[in-house]
DNA sequence: TAGTGCGCCTAGCGTTGCTAGAATCAGGGG
DNA sequence: CCCCTGATTCTAGCAACGCTAGGCGCACTA
């Protein structure tokens, strides 16, 4: 059966070629951009081959946000672990989640603000997404059972970063934003 | 000239009306329902109509909009005269702001979220939305020349806010996360 | 080599935002 | 009183959207 498994793995590069493309495309031109039949010829595969990878567009658009959850994740760690003081390490994690939206909107979009069905906290939820908020949980400290200054510090950084992309905020002083926040959010200060 | 008066007051009354009718539609079934063809049947008129009135259905959201931060402004106003002390005010200001998130989804939605040209930050600012900002800043205390600490205060509040709306945090404990951000972001505290 | 089944493509459905051109209606002059 | 003029509204249709049915062709099996 060693066709079959060739398949297999052809199949599992194309599905991945196509989750690659989608979120290309997005960031090259924006998700409007992004639809069936210009995703279909970037491959070079006709639009219903698409839909045997994925129910639909929207599982396309939440395969690309799965994957940038990966990302966040890994970025935020290093960014802490870089430094020794919980202060640096808080400034550090909240700058490289701000420069993961700023630096990659599209994909940003695609984790944050697009409707999604992913579930973000719950036992369904997905060990990117889980160890990305994990990631949060660590520099904030867990200072109570269910994580709420985590959750907080995370809305905020997401509400400053979303509404600088949808230009509701001037783009500038986003470092002194940050500043802010991690002088109120600074573990022990409190 | 009085039929020509009376032309332009009829013109006008439909205009609020399909400002209307997008809003309600778009509350009852969401923006997704609000299509050029529904909102048309909605106000009993051809689809061409509402071209006449605005540019294309952008336009209509942005109008839409524009009555949502007429709203805002005053029920967060409301609350915060209602309070004495500063901290007071803070809390009772930020629970207007993430009850009106709640309560009226869509036109939130129209107004922070989705798509928008309106200049919010500009010499070209509507009166609405500078009104609503300031109330923010009243609340928070101007303690620096460009309300960094308003803009952070109303980021993390979106943030939380959206963040809920988008099923991507607990709507639970909301208040709790209230609570923490007002005494963080207390004036004289801070 | 003939049969068989999977995989891909062509074609098309219903809906979207938007627009051109026909039709209709109100108001004013002969 | 009637017809003409101009504005206003509607019918019809375009291109593009997400998605799907059905048939064709190729690759593998026997």
């Amino acid at each position: 059966m060693s066709s079959t498994e060739r398949r297999e793995r052809e199949r599992a590069q194309r599905h991945q070629l196509i989750i690659t493309a989608a979120r290309e495309l997005a960031e090259a031109e924006g998700w409007d951009a992004v639809t069936t039949r210009r995703l279909a010829e970037r491959v070079e595969y006709s639009q219903p081959v698409l839909y045997s990878h994925f129910k639909g567009k929207d599982a396309i658009v939440r395969a690309v946000a799965l994957e940038g959850f990966d990302d966040l994740g890994a970025q935020m760690r290093r960014a802490r672990l870089a430094e020794i003081s919980p202060k640096e390490a808080l400034r550090a994690l909240g700058r490289a989640y701000l420069d993961f939206a700023a630096d990659r909107p599209a994909l940003y979009e695609a984790m944050f603000i697009m409707p999604t069905d992913l579930a973000f906290a719950g036992t369904e939820t997905p060990p990117a997404l889980r160890a990305a908020f994990g990631e949060i949980v660590a520099v904030v400290g867990p200072r109570d059972g269910v994580g709420l200054y985590a959750e907080v510090f995370w809305g905020s950084l997401h509400g400053i970063a979303v509404l600088v992309h949808g230009k509701r905020m001037p783009a500038e002083h986003q470092g002194d934003r940050l500043d802010l926040l991690v002088e109120h959010f600074t573990p022990e200060a409190g």
